[in-house]
DNA sequence: TGTACATCAGTGAACGCGCGTTCACTGATGTAC
DNA sequence: TGTACATCAGTGAACGCGCGTTCACTGATGTAC
């Protein structure tokens, strides 16, 4: 009785290739994260299943299910990382803003599950140390946008900087968020939430924004 | 051996009085949610144990842990919500608009493992009915604050301002949330936090709103 | 060219754990006759 | 006033489940002599 389609008689690795498996692991791992909606439902156990080896296999490439989800965490990191390092990228520092903030939200709304986890619940113990650092960066990122779009020059400001890009964080945070938890909600276009939180927090005109934001590629949601 | 403190020896409630243990059932059940980060952690095993009976003891005074878990969440949000709507109670419509965000704020941080069950995550099955329900209450509170201090007297903005209330509390759920699931960011105050947002999004002077709270009983943390 | 052997990739059975749920039960207490 | 009985509050053992982790193993493949 082949009750799953998994079970399709998996063939070994030639010889040298074990780190092959490896690599569907992460893949499964990344899969599993991305379809199930809290995290503690990717276990060990469903992952082997989902590549079709036995449970004890995984432990030939990852220390234990904390190991292999760090990988994972940190490949789907980086994407993010960088779609926000590419989005910062215009003369005009008003227009990076919107679209640094517009790619946040964006990623954080088309992968809600590595987002949850990533940024949503407690953080997994291994991954603290890591993730916070990295989180910075891409506070840092924020609030150099903001503040670029905001035009304070003076250094002194610095404090009042940071507290405003974290601030900025927060609601996009809160923003993508609750639009995944709370899908009962009638929300607004999330593409007219985000214009209306740069115009705000920004201090700029709200139909400046929409229309920079309008100018970007990308649909519209 | 004499292992766990709650084991010294329950006695059994008299003959009428088996409503006594649902009452405790429900007040572990309320500690566990309110010391344990994650909610999947609250078992039905805990809470007896808690309590200091058998597991099968819980059957008698509910169906399930679900239901338990709910008569629990419908109690912490009705005290939310009332906290809430005797915050919604000044003459001045931008005071009663601080005074029902900073309470809110105040109570998401300080009942973080309630506040993340509530609204946080995926809302347990049961509940979600309910609380959805509710929590559109606790919205339309909130909206009709906004609009208030904010003074648009049109019918027709009905849609704009629902869209500013939905904004202003997914920012000031953001708020919680980032607060609680990363502690590792150095935080400005709450209350600053709180000020700022109220200023944003009601279009105020920062001053101002930083006045009126200030004027607010309650320790400004 | 043949063969012993080491290595590699992965298996399969078993372990103990905590969990939700069931079921027949126990023993005290109030009530009917 | 005494006694049989129903009810009430809760017990204790057992079930099957999925889990993470362990351990000795298997069988193919490359390499050394």
């Amino acid at each position: 009785v082949s009750t799953d389609p998994g079970v399709t008689a998996r063939t070994r690795n030639p010889r040298g290739q074990g780190a092959i498996l490896r690599g569907q692991l992460v893949a499964a791992a990344a899969s599993l994260l991305a379809s199930v909606d809290h995290p503690e439902a990717l276990t060990l156990r469903r992952v082997a299943r989902e590549v079709g080896i036995a449970p004890a296999s995984i432990y030939g490439h990852f220390a234990d299910l904390e190991d292999l989800l760090q990988h994972v965490l940190q490949l789907r990191y980086q994407e993010l990382a960088d779609i926000l390092v590419a989005a910062n990228d215009d003369e005009r520092a008003v227009v990076r803003l919107v679209r640094v903030c517009a790619a946040y939200v964006r990623w954080g709304l088309e992968h809600p599950g590595e987002y949850r986890t990533l940024f949503g619940g407690r953080v997994p113990v291994g991954m603290s140390g890591t993730t916070h650092d990295r989180g910075k960066e891409l506070l840092v990122l924020l609030t150099g946008a903001l503040a670029d779009a905001t035009g304070s020059e003076r250094a002194a400001d610095i404090e009042r900087q940071e507290a405003a890009g974290i601030l900025l964080w927060t609601s996009l945070h809160g923003l993508v968020e609750a639009r995944a938890e709370h899908p009962g909600i009638r929300w607004p276009a999330w593409s007219e939430q985000v214009i209306t939180l740069v115009a705000l927090h920004a201090s700029r005109d709200r139909g400046e924004i929409s229309e920079i934001a309008a100018s970007l590629p990308g649909d519209p949601n």
